[in-house]
DNA sequence: CCAATGTTGTCAAATAGCTTGACAATGATA
DNA sequence: TATCATTGTCAAGCTATTTGACAACATTGG
């Protein structure tokens, strides 16, 4: 079950002060808002002199580069590597969302439904444990 | 895929505000207070005139109150409901996580195993998107 | 109906926490 | 070696939170 169907709470919904960020991702608040000035993340806009506020897209990225930073790569390519990968993310997301028709059976079994590929119909299914593709004919 | 798959973050070491709560779910500073006062809620314990911090458990009670407040009911009903259902939520959780042996397979199809009962086993499996509960000699 | 209680808003004073800008230290880079 | 990148730290000023108090209003028990 996850966060949001137990709590009802949509996660992009979700905001954060740079102190609890901090607390929580083991960054300082000196680094956030020096990433922040050189580009490489985003608080919610606020007017001047208002203290920041991040949304769970921004922690993130923040996870994200404090991890590479941890690796030993430089801020930037840090920062490059988590907007690859959220880039990445998001096309599988899209493509997926486009191409999913819905659940079907196959032989009694349950069928993810891509839609159409070659002349022919393209599933998903588990078998023991292991996601296969399958082409039908319709 | 959850949130924490994706970004790495555990949900339960989540942190916020007074300020973030009270955006995020439409609860107003003094009703934190007051219910904490009260004992309704919990923040995270700080030393006298620190600030509050709220832990993503905190959230799903806080959503939980504001809700059946909304429906009408007096603020101690509404925790006592909220209560209840985090305790059925949890006997459910560790009543599964006993029972749950794993998953095998029947006829080719996965299921749950969910170990013995009536000098026999018990398995959940889906048949055309329904849960169903299965009895067979071991 | 009345007094007591529950719940929330608002205000004020004190202070905790954040912001910006600056300087410094360190390490990497051209 | 000079420059840039990254982070720490400090100070002054401002923002946000805390606590306590008073008020308003609804609800409840007698």
């Amino acid at each position: 079950m996850s966060f949001k169907e137990q709590s009802g709470i949509d996660i992009d919904q979700l905001i954060f002060g740079i102190s609890q960020i901090s607390q929580m991702l083991n960054v300082s608040p000196r680094q956030l808002r020096y990433w922040e000035k050189r580009g490489y993340i985003r608080s919610l806009a606020q007017k001047d002199g208002q203290t920041r506020q991040y949304n769970a897209k921004a922690v993130v990225r923040i996870v994200g580069i404090k991890h590479f930073l941890d690796e030993g790569y430089t801020l930037a390519a840090a920062a490059d590597k988590v907007t690859k990968f959220a880039q990445q993310q998001k096309m599988l997301h899209d493509f997926v969302g486009q191409r999913f028709q819905g659940v079907t059976e196959i032989a009694g079994q349950p069928a993810l439904d891509f839609g159409h590929l070659a002349d022919q119909h393209l599933y998903g299914v588990m078998q023991q444990g292991r996601a296969e593709f399958k082409l039908r004919q319709d």
